[in-house]
RNA sequence: GAGAGUGUAGCUCAGUCGGUUAGAGCGUCGGCUUGUGGCGCCGAAGGUCGCGGGUUCGAGACCCGUCAUUCUCCCCA
C-alpha cells in the first residue's frame, strides 16, 4: 500500500528545480509570506494565531447557515468528547471569536489584526482550489469609517505591487446596512419573480434559498434575464452612500484602482457596506485571489460589544499559481557561503570541526559527506550555489590552512584556517576585508549575504 | 453532488495496426587528471507500463472494474 496525501491537500517540498509547481515550492510561500509580513508590520498589523478548529456553531452563525460553504463544505465531526467541531473553513470567525474571547477591544480600541494559516472546505479540488487552502488575511477591528476600508484595500493592493503582479482587477461593491440590503433583496425577488421560471436550475435554486446569490451567476441565459435588474447601490441608505463615495473617492486618492461592480456577491452572510475582490484571469476557473468586506454587525453576533470591522482574506496557493502563470520573478533561495570538499578520510574528520565553527561563527555552511572524489565536491557546491568552495586535503592540514576557492572568478587563496571566519564574513558583504596575501579575491559582485 | 480527460524511469513525455529484449530528453551516479565545478563527450543505475480481472497464440496498447490525479459545473481563496 503506498499511501497518497488526501485529496484536495498537497505537499510543499524545497525547490531547486523550476518545474515544480510554485504553489508546492517552499522557497515561493518564504517569499509571498515575508512580504505580507513585512506589509502588515509596516501597516500596524499584528499577527494572532487561533485554533483550526473551533465549535461547530461558531462558524455556522458567524458565514451563515445558508451559505453553501456552511450547508455543505465544512468539515464537521464530533469529538470523542461529544463536541461538535468545525475545521476552520475562513479566517475572520476564529480571530474574532479570539477577540471577543479575550477582550482585546479593552485594550485596544482600534485592534488591527493579522494571520496567516490553513482553511479546510470540503469540495471538489480542481486548479486553484483545495480542501486544505491557506490564507493569509488581516481584520481591522474598532474603526467604522471609509479610511479603515481605504487603508485595508490598499494594504491589499499593496501587497500585490510588491509581488510584482499586474493583470489584476479589484472589483468594488457596498450591499449597505442589513436594512437596506434587505430591502434591495425584496425588490430583487419582486423583479426575478416572473423570470424565474426561464432561469438556470442553480439560479431556481438560489431565488428560494439566498436570492442575492443569483447575480454571481455565470450562465448566459441568467445574466440576460438579470441585465435589468435593480441595483443594489440604489438601495443604500443615505450613511452607507455617503460611507461608499468616500471610501472611492480616498481610493482614487491613493492611485489604487478599482471597478464598480453591483453584482459583486460575496459568499459569507456577514458583509455589511463595502465589498470587494481581487480577480486574476490566470488560475483557469478560481480567478478569485483575495476578497473581503465589511463586518459591522459580526463582533456583536459573536457575544461581543457592537463593533465594527472590515478585513480580507487572500489565498495563498492561488495567488502563487497567478504569480507563476504571469513568471513574475522571485528572488533565489539564499545559498551558503561556503561549501567544505575534504579530501580523504583525515579531511573528513577536520572539516566537521571546521563546519561547526563556520556555522558557530553564524556562517552559512555545509560539506560534502559522501567520501566522493573532490570533482563531486565541487560539482555539488556549484549546485548548492554556494559562493566558496573550501578544499582541504592532507597538505592543507599540515600547514593549518584551507584553499578557498571563489565559485565565479575561480580564483584560489590559501586561507590559514584562524582567519577564515573573519575573511568570510568580509567576502559575505560585510566591511572588513581579510588581509590575505596571495590571489586577490577581487569581487566585482556583492554576493548575497551568507547568513540566513 | 454531476460531467470530461489522464495514469509508462526521480521529472516532462514518446511508444505506429496488439507482436516477442521498454524508449528519449532532463535529473542522478560514474569515467574523460593523483586534488579542481558549470560546457562537451562516453557510460551506468533507475520501470509491478497505477492496481485487479477479462479478450487474445500474444496486451503498455483493446474491454470491464477499481484507485489516484487533472480539468469543468456548483461554490469560493
Amino acid at each position: 500500500m503506498r499511501y497518497t496525501a488526501p485529496k484536495g491537500t498537497h505537499d510543499i517540498l524545497p525547490s531547486g528545480k523550476d518545474r515544480t509547481d510554485w504553489a508546492d515550492d517552499i522557497t515561493k510561500w518564504h517569499w509571498l509570506e515575508g512580504i505580507f509580513r513585512d506589509l502588515c508590520a509596516l501597516y500596524g498589523y499584528e499577527e494572532v494565531r487561533t485554533p483550526i478548529f473551533e465549535d461547530t456553531q461558531l462558524f455556522h452563525r458567524a458565514v451563515g447557515e445558508g451559505t453553501d460553504i456552511v450547508s455543505k463544505e465544512t468539515y464537521d465531526f464530533v469529538t470523542k468528547g461529544g463536541d461538535a467541531i468545525t475545521l476552520r473553513p475562513e479566517g475572520t470567525a476564529g480571530v474574532l471569536r479570539a477577540y471577543v474571547q479575550n477582550r482585546v477591544y479593552l485594550e485596544r480600541p482600534i485592534a488591527k489584526l493579522c494571520y496567516i494559516g490553513p482553511n479546510f472546505r470540503y469540495e471538489r479540488p480542481t486548479k486553484g482550489r483545495y480542501r486544505q487552502h491557506y490564507q493569509a488575511g488581516i481584520e481591522l477591528l474598532g474603526a467604522s469609517g471609509p479610511e479603515a476600508d481605504a487603508e485595508v484595500i490598499a494594504l491589499l493592493a499593496a501587497i500585490f505591487t510588491r509581488l510584482g503582479v499586474s493583470r489584476l482587477t479589484l472589483r468594488l461593491n457596498s450591499v449597505g446596512s442589513i436594512e437596506s440590503r434587505a430591502r434591495y433583496v425584496e425588490a430583487l425577488i419582486a423583479y426575478a419573480t416572473p423570470l424565474v421560471s426561464q432561469m438556470s436550475e442553480d439560479n431556481q435554486r438560489r431565488f428560494g434559498q439566498n436570492a442575492l446569490r443569483m447575480l454571481d451567476s455565470k450562465e448566459e441565459q441568467d445574466q440576460r434575464l438579470l441585465a435589468d435588474a435593480p441595483i443594489v447601490t440604489d438601495f443604500l441608505d443615505p450613511e452607507s452612500r455617503e460611507h461608499f463615495e468616500a471610501l472611492q473617492k480616498l481610493l482614487t486618492t491613493l492611485g489604487v484602482d478599482y471597478k464598480l461592480d453591483p453584482f459583486l456577491v460575496r459568499g459569507f452572510d456577514y458583509y455589511t457596506r463595502t465589498l470587494f475582490e481581487i480577480e486574476s484571469p490566470d488560475v483557469g476557473a478560481q480567478s478569485s485571489l483575495a476578497g473581503g468586506g465589511r463586518y459591522n454587525r459580526l463582533v456583536e453576533q459573536l457575544g461581543g460589544p457592537a463593533t465594527p470591522g472590515i478585513g480580507f482574506g487572500l489565498g495563498i496557493e492561488r495567488t502563487l499559481i497567478a504569480l507563476q502563470t504571469a513568471k513574475v520573478p522571485v528572488p533565489d533561495p539564499t545559498a551558503p557561503v561556503a561549501f567544505l570538499c575534504p579530501i580523504g578520510a583525515a579531511a573528513r574528520d577536520a572539516c566537521v570541526i571546521l563546519l561547526s565553527q563556520l556555522r558557530g561563527a553564524n556562517l552559512a555552511a555545509d560539506m560534502d559527506y559522501t567520501g566522493r572524489k573532490l570533482k563531486a565536491s565541487l560539482e555539488q557546491a556549484d549546485r548548492v550555489r554556494a559562493r566558496y568552495a573550501l578544499i582541504v586535503g592532507d597538505d592543507e592540514i599540515a600547514e593549518g590552512v584551507t584553499q578557498v576557492r571563489d565559485m565565479q572568478t575561480k580564483q584560489q587563496a590559501r586561507v590559514p584556517i584562524a582567519h577564515l571566519a573573519e575573511m568570510l564574513r568580509g567576502m559575505g558583504g560585510l566591511p572588513s576585508l581579510p588581509r590575505v596575501n596571495t590571489l586577490d579575491m577581487n569581487s566585482n559582485e556583492k554576493g548575497e549575504p551568507g547568513g540566513d
